[in-house]
DNA sequence: TTACACCCTGTAGCAACTACAGGGTCAAGC
DNA sequence: GCTTGACCCTGTAGTTGCTACAGGGTGTAA
């Protein structure tokens, strides 16, 4: 399969596969003899692999060592697990964070009585403290 | 006013200040005989303007069309306020976005029997979707 | 044969900084 | 008066995760 295929069965651009192989993500794939990658079945679970690794908002880095961790079958699952959780606190403290700021944004357009940009209180707001 | 100064005063580090001073958010300063930057009240009023935006998510293009809007005082403030909905709708997509995904990291990571790799339901749950 | 879709390499760009490298300046302490 | 150390300067390269060229080669169908 040449990489057009494997880039719309993964729904991946062509350029990022070619980006993951030269990162070391994806392993080199043979050549055609006009010097085309050629992929096979291999090639497209651990793309799928990645992809849904990184759908799931996991790093490049983090998608490496679950890769490295998947390939060693008899190893514990615990390691696998650990990175998993770690990301989960993660994206838990990125939603407080959003949600924190959310308010705090909503707030401010509460303020606006759409007035000239004199009286605007969002730019009042955003201001030095010493302003307020 | 040293760069340093300003760059405590508004807990930005010297880098960045200068780094908003190359793409033109910050005012070029006054220099003292030795070349040092020289800051006002005016540059502190407009960096920590710059920071509270900036922790509000804003990006650095709508920062510089907030301040460009804040410079003309007698304008209308609705412009403000387009801007300000605009990055909240942005940020409610990004919170929408993050707790999908938690929820389905959540269960991933629920999956999880604590073996070995061979048997990780999480390893399994990331490959290709005709492995399931 | 010529048009077109696809493939190749290599490099530069995006956001928003951050981190050097390799210098200069200034105040305090000995 | 000299050294030490904290600060300042410019300019460039790195970060993450791609994306977008530029400037070529290949394959196939009308």
């Amino acid at each position: 399969m040449k990489i057009g295929e494997l880039a719309s069965a993964t729904a991946t651009k062509v350029e990022t596969v070619r980006f993951y192989e030269k990162i070391g993500l994806l392993p080199p794939p043979a050549r055609t003899s006009a010097n085309y990658r050629s992929y096979g079945s291999g090639h497209l679970a651990r793309l799928s692999f990645i992809r849904r690794a990184r759908d799931l908002g996991f790093t490049l880095e983090a998608v490496r060592e679950l890769l490295t961790l998947a390939d060693d079958t008899s190893q514990s699952c615990d390691a696998v697990d650990g990175i998993a959780r770690v990301h989960l606190t993660e994206i838990d403290s990125k939603i407080a964070d959003l949600t924190a700021l959310r308010t705090e944004l909503d707030r401010v357009i509460g303020s606006c009585r759409h007035g000239t940009v004199a009286d605007c209180k969002i730019i009042e707001t955003l201001g030095p403290r010493e302003a307020r």
